[in-house]
DNA sequence: ACCTGAACACCGTTCAAGT
DNA sequence: ACCTGAACACCGTTCAAGT
């Protein structure tokens, strides 16, 4: 039985606009964050948009190239985040109270990101690396900046905040991959991440 | 042109044997390591073979019991390697040189291991997480007792441990999807290895 | 310009039939 | 007990034909 599929467009129930390659980009996006880069699919996508196959590689010349743009969104949305996140803990009066701040806020937006999680679940994969790649060069300038503030010279700013964001990375591993060997209880946390922070951040 | 492919067997070019469920699993750990998770496919393993798509559903139910058993085996052999490498250093004089040994040696292996790589790289795959989460439990275990060795009391051992073990992880996400950022000459490298390691290591 | 529908290749899974 | 070969479903890709 053909029923007429509900399909995005601006205009309500009304007249239907053409698909755009955003469109598809949109839904690639959702669908990383859904189940990851295996989910980009173009035959279920294309069921989700109400279209075809074929309109797909009207815009796209393959699924390569759908997930090339679902990347590229998602780094330059990603960078806005940072600055924004940066932005939110400039006003912090210590450097130490930044970097703790930090490690509490960066892993709970990293966690809070689907797109992000399944990202990091396929490191490797060709198309991901270079974009993991430039979004850590990013973020580890940031840190080691923190370090600066600290009063640390140039050298050894960038050797810290190497450690802190290499910490932060096997956090991530840690939570998603075997979350049960770190600290159970609120308190046990608590004084893991003061260990690690005054750890980190002891000068000689 | 129908040619009698070569086919796994014990007695050289005679007699071929039937196949076993251990040769599915040799042959998926090979294509793990060769092209990751993915690239254990039923078909191009079972023409690797000599054998078709339909011996292999005699001796398992489908692809992710095959998976199951590779990583079963996977596992196994690793225990062994870990203890292998715990013997290996336990003749050194210091717990701190065996600290430096174990931030050299494990990457190595790990990293010289393409199975173990591509088990990371899908670290949250449901399969791979439970696994991954045996051997990291394993491996924490081993550099808490190191800690204990160095005179640390038991609970900030297992703290200095799951740092140690955090650290490694976040490098074998750095070698793997950001290389760039780590030390680039061995001075630097070496240096910053001793920043990590004096750091890790000291006392209140 | 944008899309449909049919076609083909590839791989997972099933199963009746062979040895 | 172990395997083949044919069949079907699902998804990536192509393309002639439609609007």
């Amino acid at each position: 039985m053909p029923v007429a599929r509900e399909r995005n467009n601006q205009t309500g129930a009304g007249a239907r606009r053409s698909l755009t390659a955003e469109d598809w980009v949109d839904a690639a996006l959702t669908a990383i964050g859904e189940g990851g880069l295996a989910a980009v699919a173009v035959e279920p996508i294309a069921k989700r948009l109400g279209a075809t196959k074929g309109s797909f590689y009207w815009h796209f010349a393959n699924r390569e190239a759908l997930i090339e743009g679902a990347l590229a969104r998602w780094e330059s949305q990603n960078t806005e985040r940072v600055i924004a996140a940066v932005d939110a803990t400039r006003t912090d009066s210590t450097a130490e109270q930044r970097l703790r701040q930090l490690f509490k806020e960066v892993p709970a937006a990293t966690s809070g990101d689907p797109v992000e999680v399944a990202l990091l679940a396929n490191a490797r994969h060709p198309q991901v690396a270079p974009v993991l790649h430039r979004v850590t060069e990013r973020r580890l300038a940031y840190v080691s900046d923190v370090f600066t503030d600290l009063g640390f010279p140039p050298a050894e700013a960038r050797r810290r905040g190497l450690m802190v964001y290499t910490v932060h990375l096997g956090q991530i591993s840690l939570i998603h991959g075997a979350p049960q060997v770190l600290p159970a209880s609120k308190r046990d946390r608590k004084h893991y991440m003061d260990t690690l922070v005054y750890t980190l951040t002891r000068r000689d």
